[in-house]
DNA sequence: TATGACTGCAACATCGTTGTAACAATTGTA
DNA sequence: TACAATTGTTACAACGATGTTGCAGTCATA
């Protein structure tokens, strides 16, 4: 079950906001002070704010500020709540660090869906986001990304280099003669200089480093990757 | 227009469905493999997949839950296919996760207003789902306000502009080629010069000064938006 | 109608990448 | 050991991909 603070000094719609969350099957706190709304915070470690850009005391902006510089606090998600649209540019921008904003007046419907919006963005960004990921040894090739790390450090690689790392990861084990190569990564049909290959396994170990020891030859028939 | 990838090995039904849907104004692909259907569907990213349940290699369940399990694939509605109906409630609750089903036999008309009602019931859904900020970088997309501020500076840019930034934003650290970038952002299906897309992004990185550095080119292969 | 913004395309500049060749090093074999 | 075959390494010129800019056509708006 999610948590939600609701930093509001009007009670009549804090409670409106509480009531409305609830149903939903949230665990709502309602705050009605800056200040308090900041110890709060660090008492309870809710899983989102809402928090109203005017409060009595210590501003919403402030507070907001206040809870980006702490690191302890500095991922929770915050949605605002404002009157005017045109304090928007600066609530959302990087001075204060808002994630998203609610104008007034609005629907609890509406309050809802956005809450419900933000926590499952934030879910997925916690979440280790790494789908399609290939480790060989001691080297990680990302096919999304077109990334490669070797020993934990990136490496970079060209369009070529690449392909021909991916293909021999994906049939690591078999030995891969240069022909294949030149066709699976290369794409040709006629055999050009089977020595191409060699000049490029050469520039890819060097470039992976030692963890590049992978890449192994066969000789007189080509090369695979083996751990 | 709408895209819709059919995942079916019996060739002459995928047809029948390809030419009904088309008939209707969809654009469709179709796939005779699971695991083929796999990366097609993370290649084209369709808006709505028919899975054929009885599958050679991957069942189709298993594609289902594959496809669940990847978070950019995961809110892509799937209306499975399937010869009996007792697998239903198996298919379509949590296990699986389809979102409709289709029992042979069915007609034509069936599947094709089947379809129409899941991708109204899905644009709904992601709109009203969607947070309207998008943090990314130094920068702030507004989805609903259609603004952009970088380094807390408000961008002024073209419509065009503007969706192309959200999609490599939405997609981030996801390499997008030019093919799929004129596919998403410009409704292209296949002709067009791919440098249009160079010149947009060098547009684009111009207007959002050194944030901008955040698209980052992958040579040979497209554009990504990495942090 | 005139103006301005936007868009797509073409042309040019620039820089990294690539294939080839030449030479060095290694391996296998008689 | 000597020799041939194979592979490793390096340098370099040509190529190609990308960055950039200008321009004409289109569209909307005043």
């Amino acid at each position: 079950m999610k948590r939600v603070l609701i930093i509001e000094d009007e009670k009549d719609l804090a409670e409106l906001l509480a009531f409305n969350l609830e149903k939903e099957g949230f665990d709502v706190t309602c705050v009605h002070d800056g200040k308090l709304g900041l110890e709060r915070v660090r008492a309870d470690m809710p899983d989102l704010i809402l928090l109203d850009l005017m409060l009595p005391g210590l501003l919403g902006t402030e507070v907001c500020k206040a809870l980006r510089k702490d690191q302890r606090t500095a991922k929770i998600p915050i949605i605002m709540i404002t009157a005017k649209g045109d304090e928007i540019d600066r609530v959302v921008g990087f001075e204060v660090g808002a994630d998203d904003y609610i104008v007034k007046p609005f629907s609890m419907r509406e309050v809802v869906l956005r809450v419900k919006a933000v926590i499952r963005r934030f879910e997925h960004e916690t979440e280790s986001l790494q789908p399609d990921l290939l480790p060989i040894g001691n080297i990680v090739i990302d096919r999304q990304r077109h990334t490669v790390t070797s020993a934990e450090c990136p490496v970079d690689l060209t369009s070529t280099e690449f392909k021909l790392l991916l293909h021999l990861a994906e049939n690591k084990g078999y030995v891969q003669s240069r022909e294949q190569l030149l066709q699976k990564v290369w794409s040709y049909n006629n055999t050009g200089d089977t020595r191409t290959v060699d000049t490029h396994v050469t520039r890819l170990r060097g470039k992976l480093g030692s963890p590049g020891d992978i890449i192994t030859t066969v000789r007189g028939f080509g090369y695979k990757v083996e751990v």
